[in-house]
Parts: C-alpha cells; structure tokens; sequence
DNA sequence: GTCTATACAAAGATAGAC
DNA sequence: GTCTATCTTTGTATAGAC
C-alpha cells in the first residue's frame, strides 16, 4: 500500500493517512504498526530491496540458466513497471528526492543500487566467460550503464507516455551484449 | 532558488517558506511573485527548460561544431550536476513523483524530455551521415538510451555516491557512438 | 489492534496595511 | 514589493479508552 504510493508519488507525497485509507483503518492504527514515518518508508524500501534480491540470488545461484536467461528475468520488472503507466521502481522513484528522505530510507536506496550493479556485474562476467556475451567495456561500468539505463528509462518513459520506450531500451541492451 | 531546492529535494520537498529564507524575504512577498505553488513549479521547470533548449539550439544550428562536439556540449550539464553530490536534473528529480505533480508542472517535464529526444535524434542522423558516429539502432531509440542512460546516471549516482559513475557512462556512450 | 480525541507544526493561501 | 496577521488544511505524533 505504502509501496504503490510511493512508487507513483514518492516519499513526500503519501501520508499516514493515505495509507489508512487505502488498508481501510484510522490514522493512529497505522502509527501503531509503524512509529514513524521514517521507520514506515524504511520497511517499505527495506522489504522491496530483500524481495528483489532473493529473487535475483536464486537465478544467479541456479547454473540450469545461462547468463542471459538471468539477464532476462532481470529485465522482467522493468517491463511491468514499464507496462503500467504510473509506477516505476521504488528506489527510482525515491532517488529523485533523495536529499529529502531520512537517513535510513538513504541507506536502503543506496544498497539497492549497489547490489543491483554488482548482481549484474556477476552476470555479466559468467556471461562472457561462457562466450554468451560480447563486450569491450568493464563488467562494472556496463553493469552501472544497464542500471541507470532501465531506471532513466521507467521515469522518463512516464513522463513521455511513451509505451514502448521501456521494451526498445531491454531490446538495445540486448543487442549491445550479444552482438557488438 | 527553488530550482536549486527542486534539484536536491524534489517538488514536495520545497515550500514558499523554503525560497522566502534563502532570498530574504517573507513568504507572502514570494506568492505575491507566484500566486500558487504550481504557477512556482511550473516557472521554475520552464526556465530550466527553454535555457537549456536555447543553448541545444543555437549548437545545433551552428554548422562550425561536429556532431560529436555537440553531443560533447550536451553532456557538460551532466557532468557538473554530476560533480555535485546533492543536485541532479531538475526534470529527473520532478520525474520520480511525477505523478503527485500539478498538470502544469507535468506538462512542462514531458516537454523537456521529448525536446531532448529530438534534439539528440538529430544530432545522431547527423553524425551518422557525415561518417562521425556508426551505431545500427533507429536514431530515436538510441537518443532514448542516451537521455534515460544520462538521467539514470544522475539519481543513482547521487545515491550511491559514486562520483565516477557519470563520467563512465558518458564515456561508454560516446565510445558507442564512434565506435561499434 | 483499533479507535476517538487532541496536540503541535508546517504548508498553501488571503486580506489588508505600509 | 514587502510586510503582519490570520485562516484552513494537512501531516506527524501522542494519550488513553475499548
């Protein structure tokens, strides 16, 4: 709930309010379960984040896939984002604002990003070692470039209304390390 | 002022107490400037906006300069919001609350981005046809890859804190661009 | 766990004096 | 153009009853 309000308006723009409204309790009923709103927007990060990187631990842990089917299932939630026409990814979302957020909501941002690229780091080089992958750049600046290029491309995409935006950059990613 | 708020903070960051402290002045002399928050916001954007776009412009008509020397123009702003540690894109902030914005200050981000598209595009069919750049992607997908692959660096960046980041995408980008 | 009631601060905005 | 004073709403948060 808190989740989906962020996604779409960030941190500044849901309340305690808005989420009793929507999970259809008071105000102080939602204080309850969370003190503060720092400590609300922290598990909201903090559980997103751990959701995300179990996911990506067990296809990475999982040598049934090769690296580009991992890259893939990578990919997945950037379509669905990219396929509603009002969410983009939580931490994408909150970077905007990030000189606004709590401390603690900062700390869960920033690991995100970090163990994004250094998942897709890992990818990549089992990638090229296994010849699936052709590259000339580092693993670690290639894995900064696919990140920042799939968060770009959800928060621009949103604002331009451009539907296919999302689907062209993955095809151009795709292309980039297979091809070449 | 507020644009400077805007960067770090985002819109709902930012309030006509915030700008009154840091011009000196007291709130209802700034709203006597801007009767509503939303006429502020969308100002602020505008400005960003069409200075940033007279520049593009006047590079762009300007047959002196290579394509890549005006793409090389282009990514100046990028690098100094990337040498801050606290400011990005003014429409890359607003992009992550996007949709708890005002419809005019909504309208204003998409303008830019879609200019920017533009722009790039025809920077891209430029250089292809004089023989300066070889890349195989539809010019308006690649201008897409280059302006997320840009804003992306930006928040992520901020976020992480890792002041090189910008400075290596932008150089995978243009060795994307002549190379290939 | 959920509620009513309440405290307190901040935000957007207006009226009217100088 | 700038100010003081004020209004209204909203937001975070607490106290205490059920």
């Amino acid at each position: 709930m808190a989740q989906e309000l962020t996604q779409t308006g960030g941190y500044n723009a849901f309340s305690f309010n808005h989420i009793a409204e929507r999970v259809g309790i008071k105000k102080p009923s939602v204080i309850h379960h969370y003190p503060t709103k720092e400590a609300l927007g922290k598990a909201v990060v903090q559980r997103y984040r751990e959701t995300f990187e179990a996911a990506l631990q067990s296809i990475a842990c999982d040598s049934d896939k090769t690296a580009f089917q991992a890259f893939e299932f990578y990919c997945t939630p950037y379509t669905d984002f990219g396929a509603s026409n009002d969410k983009v990814c939580l931490c994408g979302a909150l970077a905007g604002e990030f000189m606004a957020l709590p401390d603690d909501v900062k700390k869960e941002v920033k690991q995100f990003f970090e163990d994004h690229i250094l998942w897709l780091e890992g990818i990549l080089k089992r990638g090229k070692k296994a010849g699936e992958f052709s590259f000339k750049e580092k693993p670690n600046i290639l894995a900064k470039l696919i990140l920042d290029s799939l968060q770009g491309a959800l928060i621009v995409k949103r604002a331009t209304g451009d539907g296919d935006q999302v689907h062209q950059i993955i095809a151009a990613l795709k292309s980039r390390l297979i091809g070449n």
